[in-house]
DNA sequence: AGAAGTTGCGCG
DNA sequence: AAAGCGCGCAACTTCT
């Protein structure tokens, strides 16, 4: 479908109703009407099936929810947050998007008002005039750009945004009998008003070769005075440091606070707190992270054990389709720098196996070290000794990742394949800089600065390829998710009730790994969806140049690793 | 007593 | 084993 054919309409929410607001390709309005809220899903639902517009929204963090729950989806949007953020800070633009406190995220938290809100009071406009000057100001904008790019970044950042509410709204499934066993496994018996068992036979044997009944293993500073008195004369209380020390409470200190972290991060507080009805739903916040990554909220949704990947397990009747990119980001590095060299080794599903076949190293692991401290800046160690030889033998790729930590060393903006810009330096960053270039400037401060310039070299020199990636992790989701809406209902409902009982969803979305729940009879089905979207995404962002973007994909009962 | 900062861990 | 990017979170410690 060519975009002037594409239907728009603004969903605006008063107080007690939503507005509709057809528009044309321009923004301008075409004609309102006024739904009630209650039933203004059932208008929409079916104009989303007769004709499947762009629904303009302030946000589907906000809005997506609500309209969810009543049973509307929504096909595809602009999301003004979002799309703010990224034409705010882009540098793709001659002249960027005015910035405007109206359209940063709404924080959950109640702030004291300032002075600027009570001035936005006192202008306050009409909220179906706010959005439809913002729009337009996008569309201005966006018609501004050079290329596609920014549009394509801002349908795909908006298509995040439901994505994020839908996957919350469907849920991971997750069986808490199988986390309850891997916990009392792990942990040993749950026993109340203290450590499960096996931690406290831990926490004993440690103590005991400590010669310190009652040191507290959970207060570093404790530990390490116990751990001196003991011979053990290490500088923290950190895993590696520990493990060099052969001492006989190094080994059970090890294991309890492996048994620990699990207890305090997904013991079982977590899962009452996290799992209701069989699903886990955590809260995505996309583009929460400056490269474009998601972030997330609660239930601490970044950090998904491997150890308790057995218990996310499909509904009876139901699949769960398990896939992510192996090394994902050299992969955009080669394709973002056209380095023919580079992607003739990312050809097949081990890049590192292509980066050893190609002469640049001898081992795997040595690839590995390599190529991730070309892209994170190593400079010492083992990773920072092999990053050299990667630029004989990639030297588009390497120049591409070294100019862009010059640049961010000199003080300079990055920009993803897409075109979402890294932020500007921070004004105590300038002046430490300009403070170090001044002909009073001592030694130290020299030093400082340019530790600092580095710091910051390497952060715009991951920029780029973690954004990118960001961004063809969003296109890869956008293309599952319009696949999947393809798929006829389920045979056997879900167990946990919702818009999402008998339909195929994306469950859990981790920067390169998604889960889907589907159907057991559409499983084939939706696995065809994972990877097309992924030949989809790479054909996007790429065009023609030829790069590998290989799946890891399996349909299981579990989304065990 | 509660806010703010630090440490350590686990995820990509 | 490493020490180079990006996160969230819990528990402890220090500050107010």
């Amino acid at each position: 479908m060519s975009r002037s054919a594409e239907r728009r309409i603004a969903l605006v929410e008063t107080g007690d109703a939503h507005i509709a607001v057809e528009l044309d390709a321009e923004g301008t309005e075409l004609g309102r009407r006024t739904l009630a809220r209650d039933d203004a899903h059932v208008w929409i639902a079916s104009v989303e099936e007769t004709s499947s517009p762009r629904w303009v929204i302030r946000s589907a963090r906000e809005a997506y929810p609500r309209l969810l729950h009543a049973g509307a989806r929504l096909g595809r949007t602009h999301d003004l947050v979002l799309c703010h953020a990224i034409l705010r800070d882009t540098a793709l633009l001659a002249e960027p998007l005015a910035a405007s406190r109206l359209w940063m995220p709404t924080t959950t938290e109640v702030e004291q008002p300032t002075l600027f809100d009570a001035l936005i009071a006192e202008t306050e406009h009409d909220p179906v005039d706010e959005v439809l000057q913002q729009y337009r100001a996008q569309l201005r904008a966006l018609s501004s750009a050079p290329d596609g790019r920014l549009a394509l970044l801002c349908a795909a950042e908006s298509a995040g945004g439901l994505v994020a509410e839908e996957m919350r709204a469907g849920g991971l499934p997750w069986d808490a009998v199988t986390h309850d066993r891997i916990l009392v496994d792990t942990l040993g018996e749950r026993r109340m008003g203290g450590v499960p068992a096996r931690m406290a036979e831990l926490a004993q044997s440690v103590r005991t070769e400590l010669g310190d009944e009652q040191v507290n293993l959970d207060s570093q500073q404790k530990l390490l005075r116990a751990l001196h008195r003991v011979g053990v004369l290490a500088e923290s209380t950190s895993r590696w440091e520990l493990a060099e020390f052969d001492h006989p409470a190094v080994a059970p200190l090890l294991a309890y606070k492996k048994l620990a972290r699990l207890l305090s991060a997904n013991g079982w507080t977590w899962l009452a707190d996290w799992v209701q009805d069989g699903r886990f739903r955590p809260v995505y916040i996309p583009g929460g992270v400056v490269t474009g990554r998601w972030a997330s909220a609660g239930g601490g949704a970044l950090q998904l054990p491997r150890m308790l990947r057995p218990a996310v397990r499909a509904d009876p009747g139901w699949r769960l389709i398990v896939a992510d990119v192996a090394q994902l980001e050299p992969r955009m590095l080669a394709a973002m720098a056209r380095d023919e060299a580079m992607a003739q080794a990312a050809r097949g599903s081990d890049l590192y196996a292509g980066v050893v076949e190609s002469g640049a190293v001898a081992t795997r692991e040595e690839a590995k070290y390599a190529v991730l401290g070309a892209m994170y800046g190593a400079t010492t160690g083992d990773s920072g000794r092999l990053v050299p030889r990667l630029r004989k033998v990639y030297p588009k790729a390497m120049r591409l990742v070294d100019d862009a930590a010059r640049t961010g060393e000199d003080g300079g903006v990055v920009s993803t394949w897409l075109g979402r810009s890294s932020p500007k330096p921070p004004p105590a960053w300038l002046a430490m800089q300009a403070a170090a270039s001044g002909a009073d400037a001592t030694a130290a401060v020299v030093r400082e600065a340019q530790r600092r310039a580095r710091d910051r070299g390497r952060f715009t020199r991951n920029f780029i390829v973690q954004g990118t990636a960001a961004e063809w992790s969003l296109i890869w989701l956008a293309e599952i998710r319009h696949r999947l809406r393809a798929l006829p209902a389920a045979a056997t409902p879900a167990t946990a009730s919702g818009p999402f009982a008998q339909a195929a969803h994306l469950a859990f979305f981790l920067h390169d790994e998604v889960i889907l729940h589907v159907p057991a009879e559409s499983a084939e089905h939706a696995a065809d969806a994972v990877r097309e979207a992924a030949a989809v995404a790479t054909e996007r962002l790429f065009g023609s140049f030829p790069l590998d973007v290989p799946l890891d994909l399996r349909v299981a009962e579990t989304a065990e690793k």
